[in-house]
DNA sequence: AAAGTTAGTTTTGTTGCGAAACAAATTGGT
DNA sequence: ACCAATTTGTTTCGCAACAAAACTAACTTT
């Protein structure tokens, strides 16, 4: 709520250079024109911004008549940001600049579930070597964001879930990667996170709702709502892995039955091969301990058993999502984590499933896609989360964080 | 977004009529406190509100040490507003005042669905009736809203869905009411105004996210998230009824199947009475040409047969709420519409069944209620729209609206 | 009655906006 | 080459709205 004069510069200040941000080079008059303000205005603003190293004018440009006007550039590589991507088993670590761009990026299997202590040293490490690689210093580098295979609890949103997390129960590990690395540390959700990065860098740009959901060993879905990451009233928004699906169907780690997860998600999958194998089913995949890698590739070879498991999970999704898209119609849905390697083959029967299940119009029409930015998305979305949080909530001092006069 | 310094001044109007008004009464110095302003600038603000009969001082009240506290009280009854619920096949019209006290009513039966220009007519003949018996004349109604049965859709929401009310394609239901009677006229769903009555007037008043489900002919969710009503996308968020329970189920009236409509709305509910007759259970209905009224009261009378099928739509009504307990987190579900009539004999097997399938803690100790404001909620709900839109939506010149110095 | 305390008002100073005037840079016509 | 027209950006000025501080009002305690 703003009510005091002084917030109108802060707040203009901050739409002004979100436009630029987001423009990535606009003139003074663009800016005055789309923002509703005087040019007057924008000069004084621009005029704060300027001795930053934020943003700097980069010539002119033609025009039909008259004086050409100033372009104002933004400097994405002004600032780094770091983010992590816990996954329940592998942790990727980047290096990204304010535009999005990995500048540097580490990716290793990691047993992060149930070692809390070395994990965060590992995390740690990694956050070293993509920081010294991208070549930012300590001031340039604005902080750092960490997503978590897990729903954020308490009052404070700060809490890992001891359920899924149960051995991580009494780790501060935003205090404790804020301790080591000094600086600004956020923790999220990781499908939030990859939400978040479909939202700022992939295809959700023009949507103002939209869904990203990720089908890994869980299934986790973000909620983009009104261009923001909905948590809900208690923080666990976006549970769609333990939504039901079939209530006689097979029992969750979560304890219910016929959760979307306990059908789609990679043990899932694994499950329903094995249980073919140990029919009698012949596959390429008989006699070989099996990852998702392995499915995927022998479905693409033409192996019909694999094919059928793909196409069986991605029915399943497709009618969770058709629900989910009858009850919080977004304007998008997109698809991250391994099991989406499966491409085409999860996507055609997903979108058959959708088509045949939605209410409305617009959501059969509804686009889904596979993520953008693909395997890196939560550790990008995680890096994102760092320049949301220091450049949008409001009441974070913007001149303090961007360096301008104080 | 406020950017210039005179909307600084409308904001703050604004903030502090809300505020008052929330109140009923309160005191400048309390309004400064809690709208962080000074007391200069609330005596200024005040100042702009005395004159307009929207508040008024009343005395003082007595407090440990130092000048008593003049309190400002807010009239409610200073404006009316006229609520009018479309239902499938009933009209409920409301005047309500400020503080959502219903002031007359009018309820009947009708064919709406099938009757564009008599419901028209009808409605008309209603909201005429209701203005006068409660004895606001034109000046002091500040408008009317109007809740329909379908979702809203096209670019400004404003076109009723040729699914649900085919017959009234082509008729511009605003521009007809507001014609007739010259007054601002608002349209928006059923289920969403039920949604905005609870969050006002109901259980929701502290939560920020809540979902109010009705249950009659049709199943449909309003969604209040962040405390304003959410339509997604492209308008038809809430569309509950048409999420699948059951991929086998009963063919529904939109043309998909095992819809929790199609198992729950009151044609499946009076479906499955005539099936179990049919099938020669013995019954208190048998012979009967039955509503949902009789099966109930049937029920309450110990018939097992209705007991059966009450809580089978419980258990139905219950795997979906879970659901939307799981991916939206709201803070409260509220039960509305005919079905609920029921009572405990719905809701224990529904809290059963949502106890069952939550995932999160937080979810399974979800509060779920029967509407506060039973069966007026939707037409209270459309009535509160008119103050929502006229008092909340930036832009809106709120000095003329409340009739202040111009 | 005097001192202390809290509520509300008035005065004064500051901030930040828009409007208007102005300066700068460009095109096009004569 | 020069001047009018046009557009961008800056400067000046007036106004609106806020906070701070001084002040008045009303009340309690000593």
């Amino acid at each position: 709520m703003i009510s005091d004069p002084n917030d109108v510069r802060e707040n203009n200040l901050r739409m002004v250079l979100d436009m630029i941000r987001e423009a990535g080079t606009i003139s003074r008059v663009d800016i005055a024109r789309a923002a509703q303000l005087s040019r007057s205005t924008i000069t004084n603003v621009v005029n704060e911004l300027l001795p930053t190293d934020l943003i700097h004018e980069s010539g002119t440009v033609s025009s039909v008549v008259g004086r050409r006007p100033i372009l104002l550039e933004f400097n994405y590589d002004a600032r780094a940001l770091l983010g992590v991507d816990m996954g329940a088993s592998h942790l990727t670590v980047v290096a990204m600049n304010l535009g999005g761009r990995v500048l540097a990026i580490r990716r290793e299997s990691f047993p992060v579930l149930t070692n809390p202590d070395q994990s965060i040293a590992e995390i740690q490490r990694l956050l070293r070597e993509v920081q010294a690689e991208a070549g930012y210093d300590q001031e340039k580098t604005w902080g750092i964001g960490i997503a978590v295979p897990s729903p954020l609890e308490g009052e404070k949103l700060d809490r890992l879930s001891p359920i899924i997390m149960s051995h991580w129960i009494g780790v501060d590990l935003k205090r404790e990667i804020r301790a080591a690395m000094r600086l600004p540390v956020f923790v999220d959700n990781d499908a939030n996170m990859g939400a978040l990065a479909e939202k700022w860098w992939g295809h959700g740009r023009e949507v103002h709702n939209l869904a990203f959901i990720k089908v890994a060993t869980g299934v986790g879905c973000g909620l983009i709502i009104n261009d923001t990451i909905y948590r809900g009233e208690g923080g666990t928004a976006g549970e769609i892995g333990h939504t039901s699906i079939d209530v006689n169907g097979p029992l969750c780690r979560c304890g219910l039955r016929g959760c979307l997860e306990a059908m789609t998600g990679v043990p899932a999958i694994l499950a329903a091969v094995q249980a073919e194998l140990d029919n009698g089913r012949p596959s390429l995949l008989a006699g070989k301990a099996v990852t998702v890698a392995d499915v995927v590739a022998a479905a693409r070879a033409g192996d019909p058993m694999p094919i059928e498991v793909i196409q069986r999970a991605g029915r399943y999704l497709g009618l969770a999502i058709a629900n989910l898209l009858n009850l919080v119609n977004p304007g998008l849905i997109v698809l991250g984590g391994s099991v989406t390697e499966a491409g085409d083959m999860l996507l055609s029967p997903l979108r058959q499933t959708v088509r045949e299940r939605s209410f409305a119009k617009s959501n059969a029409e509804a686009t889904i896609t596979m993520s953008r930015l693909g395997e890196d998305a939560v550790a990008v979305g995680a890096a994102t989360l760092v320049i949301q949080q220091l450049l949008h909530v409001p009441g974070m001092p913007i001149l303090q964080v961007i360096g301008g006069k104080m």
